[in-house]
DNA sequence: TTAGGTTTTG
């Protein structure tokens, strides 16, 4: 900004202003007009400036200094104003233009306070935090492929940025930067502003900001479209949206929907009752409560009696919940649709959770009209027909008729289904069929083809069907929880690494103690050809771990082996604990059959030619019997003869999905939940549900009282257009 | 201060 100096004489100014320049009166100043050729004559005090020579010092007769201002700087122009020339204050506060300086999240640094952009990769909506504050957390990424985690707090709901879905983009000034467990963290600091953009590629760069006032630079429109369009390619859009119409029993996923009720239920839950315009077609549940208790348009409630959806909120989301406005659009994030059947009922019912805790985003946003996705949904909303929706309540919705106006692609595929078998044969094709009754008449054990219909399964938490097997001694047994995992680590990381076991001939080992000097952490990357390998080929031991920080290292190393040290040795774990780590499997050892040999076997493994770490090879050589992952589940079966409870006990054939990944898989999880309710569709009549060819199998199993026949699944999977 | 991303089992 240059500063000229006019001398003045008498009141006068002695170096006239040039004459193209016209007076303009602080009371008529309007945004968005030119005032190139205007200049207002005021007092002026300006604070914080930075003193900057011209290069041009001396050549143009002006003063040979700039004075910078900027609002990063903390620069304030005040200006004096003559009482009755303006409405405002006596003092009006003008920010001016500064030009920010934007730091790629590759160049951070501990202690700074910086300016970003970056695109929103996670987020939590704002919640009510435990202290007195709303909190959001913000993982961003930009071009550089660094991760920044960004815990945001405010008192003030509407200053936290307004993101509603991964992948929108957003301008972060004046945040702080902390390291924390070895990387950069951001977390609010004075002055904390921020923009956030819709980050389609090609959609309008209105940024969304509760700021009466931003800078929003020409430029900076170009940093956004390029982001949007490395987003594009880079970033992986937030789990499954859907529709009331196309849930499935997926486990979690987003609404964006009208609130159209809400109930207190009690201490810990909350009702809200939303629609989306769409019908569900499964029957859902409906959350008993008190009439006086629910809140909303009686007439609406019961005009959408067959389109609104109970979601009971839990813990933490009740505050939010319960002050929520009737009318108002919602995107509640990470609802958890549960299959649920009592042992009374013959068909079971959708039921939808907003459970308590926040991880994975869960929680509820409140969207503006002027969002898109709202204006989509209104628009919706009206051409919904109120009267047809109670017509369709003759339609029973758990007799879904295929005349049903809304035909869905599930509807398309069930009736596929209806005609076809969801299974087929692997072996046997030239057997032919025998009808249930005759088989339960007839002794075992034998071979048998059978066609039925799957009436219903057990267990109906489909994650509880996964066992690991010993193939050695036939035990079957639940999979160790993580807590199990964690009280393992933990006994263990008392003892610390014995430093005489470091940096043997076959593995090179890195040591270090964390920064509350409690923990020793040794981890010993195994060497090949006394050569270290890359992270993807690497099997490592780690002693002193936590939970988080093997689970990390998995991620990364081909194998991860939790070890601890012995005077002479380095040891497995309790068996208890898993003996590897492979991305996100974990492998366990039978305690009955495996007799643990030295760890140093291990380097036999990192000799051999091809090195591929192969869980087998691995447990063979540590004396490990290798439990298998399985499925194991109760099939109710029947046809017009009679019915038979057959067991599926699978690896992976049946499914087509490896049992050992199913636990941590959320993709797997859905599409097996999918593909039972192929199998098994819920709130179906029994002659609506599809066929399935099996071979099953009778046996004996005897105890001290009785002789059992038993019917067990074998040479079956289910069918290619079905998983 | 709060949270510090990694799903409940009501």
């Amino acid at each position: 900004m240059p500063v000229q100096l006019l001398k003045m004489m008498k009141g006068q100014s002695e170096t006239p202003l040039p004459s193209h320049l016209q007076k303009e009166n602080l009371q008529h100043l309007q945004e968005g007009r030119d005032y190139t050729n205007k200049y207002i004559q005021e007092t002026f005090i300006v604070t914080g400036f930075k003193v900057v020579k011209l290069p041009t010092a001396g050549k143009d007769g002006r003063h040979d200094c700039h004075l910078e201002v900027s609002e990063e700087a903390g620069s304030a122009v005040y200006i004096y104003t003559k009482p009755g020339t303006t409405a405002a204050s006596e003092t009006a506060s003008v920010s001016v233009a500064p030009k920010y300086v934007y730091t790629p999240l590759n160049h951070l640094k501990d202690g700074t306070i910086v300016n970003l952009y970056g695109v929103v990769k996670f987020f939590k909506p704002p919640y009510i935090s435990k202290g007195t504050d709303y909190c959001s957390v913000v993982t961003l990424m930009d071009p550089s492929n660094v991760k920044l985690t960004c815990s945001l707090f405010s008192g003030n709901l509407d200053s936290l940025p307004k993101i509603y879905k991964v992948g929108d983009i957003v301008r972060f000034h004046r945040i702080k930067i902390r390291e924390y467990n070895g990387q950069m963290q951001g977390i609010t600091s004075g002055g904390f502003a921020s923009l956030t953009f819709d980050g389609t590629v090609g959609a309008p760069i209105v940024p969304r900001t509760s700021s009466r006032e931003y800078t929003f630079m020409d430029e900076e429109q170009k940093t956004i479209e390029d982001l949007r369009i490395w987003a594009a390619s880079n970033i992986s859009v937030s789990g499954p949206a859907a529709k009331l119409s196309g849930v499935q029993p997926m486990l979690f996923f987003d609404l964006t929907c009208q609130l159209v009720g809400k109930a207190k239920v009690d201490g810990s839950s909350f009702l809200l009752k939303v629609w989306d315009g769409t019908k569900c077609p499964y029957p859902t549940w409906k959350v008993p409560v008190e009439a006086k208790d629910l809140e909303g348009e009686k007439v609406l409630l019961h005009q959408l009696r067959n389109l609104a959806v109970d979601i009971l909120v839990y813990d933490n989301h009740v505050q939010l919940a319960e002050s929520l406005q009737i009318g108002s659009f919602l995107r509640i994030y990470s609802i958890h649709t549960k299959q649920a059947s009592a042992d009374n009922e013959d068909v079971s019912h959708i039921e939808f959770h907003l459970h308590g805790g926040t991880c994975y985003g869960r929680g509820i946003g409140v969207l503006p009209e002027s969002n898109p996705d709202v204006k989509e949904l209104k628009a919706f909303l009206e051409s919904v027909d109120l009267t047809d929706s109670q017509n369709m309540e003759s339609m029973c919705s758990m007799d879904i008729d295929s005349t049903f106006g809304n035909v869905t692609d599930l509807e398309l595929h069930l009736q596929r289904c209806q005609q076809l078998s969801v299974t087929v044969l692997t072996d046997h094709q030239d057997l032919s069929n025998t009808e249930l009754k005759t088989i339960t008449n007839s002794p075992a054990p034998q071979q048998y083809r059978i066609r039925a219909k799957l009436r219903t399964y057990k267990p109906q938490k489909l994650h509880q069907s996964v066992k690991l097997h010993c193939s050695k001694c036939n035990s079957l047994q639940e999979v160790p929880d993580r807590d199990e995992f964690d009280f393992i680590l933990h006994n263990s990381a008392t003892t610390a690494p014995n430093p005489e076991l470091h940096n043997a001939s076959w593995y090179e080992s890195v040591t270090w103690t964390t920064q509350d000097q409690k923990r020793e952490i040794a981890i010993h990357f195994v060497k090949r050809d006394e050569m270290l390998q890359h992270p993807e080929d690497t099997l490592l031991m780690i002693e002193g771990g936590t939970l988080k920080e093997i689970w990390k290292l998995a991620k990364r190393f081909k194998c991860v082996i939790p070890v601890r040290s012995t005077e002479d040795d380095l040891e497995l774990l309790d068996l208890s604990a898993p003996f590897l780590l492979q991305g996100s499997v974990k492998y366990y050892g039978c305690k009955k059959c495996s007799t643990p040999k030295p760890v140093k076997n291990l380097s036999s493994i990192a000799a051999e030619q091809q090195l591929s770490w192969e869980p087998t090879e691995i447990a063979q050589v540590l004396g490990i019997e290798l439990l298998q992952y399985v499925f194991i589940m109760k099939f109710t079966l029947v046809d017009e003869t009679g019915a038979l409870n057959a067991y599926l006990f699978d690896y992976e054939k049946f499914f087509q999905i490896p049992a050992s990944e199913i636990l941590t898989n959320n993709f797997l999880q859905q599409k097996m939940q999918m593909t039972m309710d192929t199998l098994c569709p819920p709130g179906r009549k029994l002659g609506d549900l599809p066929w399935l060819e099996c071979f099953i199998r009778s046996y004996n199993v005897r105890d001290a009282m009785k002789n059992q026949v038993y019917y067990q699944i074998f040479d079956t999977t289910v069918a290619e257009d079905v998983v």
